[in-house]
DNA sequence: CATCTGACACAGA
DNA sequence: GTCTGTGCCAGAT
């Protein structure tokens, strides 16, 4: 799809996300080494393999549950169907489904 | 090369 | 807790 290599990197974290978990737009930015937590979500938006790359498990950083190509509600309603908790159009206690990709920690 | 836009984040009111 | 404004990075024009 010729793909730019920081979308390139998004998706290969999104195949990271375990099912029943979430991550927020910000964290894929630091994983990448980089707070570009706007680009991400322009990479979603670019993102037509919506089976492939689960983009419905990226969120806010508020916990609120962001945008989606299938529409919010639809975004809602995919994420209750993976055991998250939402209500009032957020994500309840966000740090029990939040997942962190720390790929390096100790070193580059 | 300059400028605007966007599936965001943070600070202030 | 909610709304508004500014900052942010990469992509598109």
């Amino acid at each position: 799809m010729n793909y730019s290599e920081f979308h390139l990197r998004c998706y290969a974290l999104l195949e990271k996300i375990p099912k029943g978990k979430v991550t927020t737009y910000a964290e894929i930015a630091k994983a990448l080494n980089s707070k570009a937590y706007r680009a991400v979500g322009t990479a979603m938006a670019k993102n037509d393999q919506l089976i492939k790359r689960p983009c419905h498990r990226v969120i806010r950083s508020d916990g609120d549950i962001g945008q989606y190509a299938l529409g919010t509600d639809k975004k809602i309603e995919l994420l209750l169907q993976e055991g998250i908790e939402i209500e009032h159009g957020k994500v309840v206690n966000l740090s029990r489904f939040m997942y962190y990709f720390s790929s390096e920690r100790s070193g580059n």
